[in-house]
RNA sequence: GUGGGUGUAGCUCAGUUGGUUAGAGUACCGGUCUGUGGAACCGGUUGUCGAGGGUUCGAGUCCCUUCACCCACCCCA
């Protein structure tokens, strides 16, 4: 093979396109219902946008980002996240001035170098959603419900939310002192990545699988018992929220995130009926962002969605109906004047939206009858000289196997009225 | 980046202790068949046996290297 797809690439197939949009008219069709508006952002973005707002400590940008120089010599970077865009966006297009809180969403391409396995690629799909200008809990509350609401629509059962609270830049400071002095006290026993983390980003710790680090994280200081007073009324109220509208949730004091601009809510939400990579979606509240991007302050709270490992899900599961158009009627003809007439009598019938194909070979009605059932298609249509002359076809229903002699305008009509593959 | 598994036709797979020109099914194309049912029969195309090197009179088979895919770790969605 002379040319082969990028190793963590794939070529999605006729087949599989269609899945792929019904999971995307899904997306669109329930976040219209919760209010939110769809943005498309840029794939490539100047570099430094995600040095800033994803923190140069974080694996994805110091190891994961496809980064280049372009003829000009700029920095680019193809998109590994979503929501640093749309901030940038939010900013640059004076979103600002829409009245609060804005409501947007994304369905998007992503890349990052990272070794590929199941349900990851280094070229992904993620659906996000962010909401901007709000502090109150019942956006946070909101923004789950809407994640919860697009996971049930895929048809998805198991699944989980894991719910917890970093604390604000007036709570973290101490908090993280206390975390530090624990990590600084139990160092010899942590894993050798885990003592770089102890020093450059020490709430990464905290989500170590390692069994050596487990086994000191027994006895850390957990977030939720350092919060200030606000943070700590503002986690409870999602709690009472939660509650009341029915999600279910587990709070977990090691929940971080990989992202630095996090603050506050963090949340994963994963599923039992995946292997190892079973977190689907994951988000939080990031009220500081776009005043680090050079914004006025504007509190936000967001969630992003994987989607190679939703579409793994639902089809492992068989959870949803997928609807392919395909052909309703083949013509067969025997080539000259009837492949002539046939290609434009075929455009008659599609001017009716009925979907035509046309033996563009003229092999006759042997082979077309081959194809046609070959190809699952319902109805054949005859254009042969006979047929010309009096402008009355043959049309065959190849489910009921028999056939009439009818006018154009009765194919059509036919062809409509028929419940085989709608239009 | 680390570890394990797998690589033979578009697909599913045979291929003996190393032995001639690498096979089957399926798919695809053509014919029987220039106006009627998914068939049957006949014929045809496709492989650097993942790639490179080594051992050998001889390698799909043995050895080394490498690449890709799958799985797990890491990380993430």
């Amino acid at each position: 093979m002379k040319y082969t797809r990028l190793i963590g690439t794939k070529d999605i197939l006729p087949g599989e396109t269609f899945p792929w949009i019904a999971l995307q008219n899904i997306l669109r069709d329930t976040s219209a219902r919760f209010g939110y508006r769809e943005i498309i952002t840029p794939l490539i973005e100047t570099t430094n946008l995600f040095i800033h707002s994803v923190g140069d400590v974080t694996d994805i940008v110091s190891k994961e980002m496809y980064s280049f120089k372009d003829k000009g010599e700029r920095d680019i970077t193809l998109k590994p996240e979503g929501t640093s865009s749309v901030v940038r966006a939010y900013l640059e297009n004076h979103l600002t001035d829409l009245s609060k809180p804005v409501k947007l969403y994304y369905i998007d391409r992503f890349f990052r170098y990272e070794k590929p396995q199941k349900g990851r690629y280094r070229e992904f799909y993620q659906y996000g959603a962010e909401c901007f200008g709000s502090d109150s809990p019942a956006v946070d509350a909101e923004v789950i419900q809407l994640a919860f609401h697009l996971l049930m629509s895929m048809g998805m059962k198991d699944l989980i939310l894991q719910l917890n609270s970093i604390g604000c830049p007036s709570c973290r400071p101490q908090y993280r002192e206390q975390l530090v002095a624990f990590l600084t006290l139990h160092e010899k026993d942590l894993c050798s990545e885990c003592k770089l983390r102890a020093v450059k980003n020490p709430l990464r710790v905290l989500d170590c699988k390692k069994e050596c680090c487990q086994a000191v994280l027994a006895g850390v200081p957990i977030t939720t018992n350092h919060l200030c007073p606000d943070c700590s009324q503002h986690f409870n109220t999602l709690q009472d929220l939660l509650t009341v509208l029915g999600l279910p949730f587990q709070c977990n004091s090691r929940l971080v995130r990989g992202f630095d601009y996090y603050n506050r809510t963090v949340f994963e939400i994963s599923s039992t009926s995946l292997g190892s990579q079973s977190a689907l979606l994951g988000g939080g509240r990031y009220d500081y962002l776009v005043e680090m991007l050079g914004g006025p302050p504007t509190p936000a709270v967001g969630f992003a969605m994987g989607l190679e490992r939703a579409m793994m899900i639902i089809q492992e599961a068989n959870s949803m109906d997928f609807f392919e158009p395909s052909t309703h009627l083949w013509i067969a003809n025997f080539g000259g004047i009837t492949l002539t007439e046939s290609l434009s009598i075929a455009n008659q019938i599609r001017q009716a939206g009925i979907r035509v194909e046309v033996d563009l070979e003229g092999k006759g009605i042997k082979k077309s009858l081959e194809a046609a059932l070959k190809r699952g298609i319902p109805y054949l249509l005859i254009i042969g000289e006979d047929e010309l002359k009096n402008r009355l076809f043959t049309l065959k229903d190849l489910q009921k196997k028999d056939q009439q002699s009818l006018t154009l305008q009765e194919i059509i009509d036919t062809i409509r009225n028929s419940q085989t593959n709608p239009l």
